[in-house]
DNA sequence: TTAGTCAAGTGGAGCA
DNA sequence: TGCTCCACTTGACTAA
């Protein structure tokens, strides 16, 4: 694995820049009671619909609309808020159980043979998603008072940043890969070249067989790699990446 | 039943 | 030594 991180990076990253100083008062904006109230009443007031489209679809849906060309956080906050169904309200109440509990510190931990996946609310992905948006690192003042202002753990918002940032750059990945022609990422394939005593053993062409599989066939877990995705827009493949 | 999503688990690495 | 990072992997859950 090769770790291309610097230090500097992260520290400069971590830096107040101007994104951060804007994040002083931010937690009190998505602090939850507008979003969150607005929410549940119409889960209330929407109780009775037919089984239609997950509210948590329309959370994902609304991050894929947070890279940087398309960064409208109104919209996407009406996306999120917009009409519900029984599941989402069924499944609201498990948010409010597990997310609240704050997950595995449970009272009976010889229980925990099945891990339980908390399911945050919606109001806690849009401020976390929010919070990415303007800062894909935090600090860990920074970090605690999203986990306040959201009613998580700072552990839970610290994974919650973690897999984003791997999503992220699994979908920017796979965006690359989706635009790279494959007569271009034929002459990346990395060639095995043994040498001893400054002298070539043998070369690529002296093998048998191609010892390197196509990317895609390395990537069981990205099934989407041979889709097109929705987020490769025409200017951005940052898929939520801000600069 | 299966595929997709996602929070959490795991493990190696860097840093103070 | 402990924390955080990345890069997966696992397991629960949902929709089709």
């Amino acid at each position: 694995m090769a770790n291309n991180r610097t230090s500097f990076s992260i520290h400069n990253i971590l830096n107040r820049g101007p994104a951060c100083e804007k994040n002083s008062g931010l937690d009190e904006e998505y602090a939850d009671e507008q979003v969150h109230g607005e929410r549940e009443a119409r889960d209330r007031s929407s109780s009775s619909l037919p089984v239609g489209t997950a509210g948590a679809e329309r959370i994902s849906s609304c991050e894929l609309g947070l890279d940087s060309s398309s960064s409208d956080q109104h919209s996407c906050e009406e996306e999120s808020t917009g009409g519900e169904d029984n599941s989402l309200e069924r499944r609201h109440d498990m948010d409010q159980q597990k997310s609240q509990s704050c997950n595995f510190e449970d009272n009976n931990p010889k229980s925990s043979k099945k891990r339980s996946r908390a399911a945050f609310s919606h109001a806690q992905v849009y401020g976390l998603e929010r919070r990415f948006n303007l800062q894909r690192y935090l600090s860990g003042p920074e970090r605690a008072d999203l986990a306040g202002a959201l009613k998580l753990t700072e552990t839970q918002v610290k994974i919650w940043f973690q897999n984003r940032r791997y999503k992220t750059k699994r979908r920017q990945m796979a965006a690359e890969f989706a635009l790279t022609p494959t007569t271009t990422l034929a002459k990346r394939v990395a060639v095995k070249v043994l040498v001893r005593n400054d002298q070539r053993q043998y070369n690529a062409e002296e093998l048998p067989s191609p010892s390197v599989p196509p990317l895609y066939q390395s990537f069981p877990y990205y099934p989407y790699m041979f889709c097109f995705q929705p987020w490769v827009s025409g200017n951005t493949l940052s898929g939520g990446l801000m600069h």
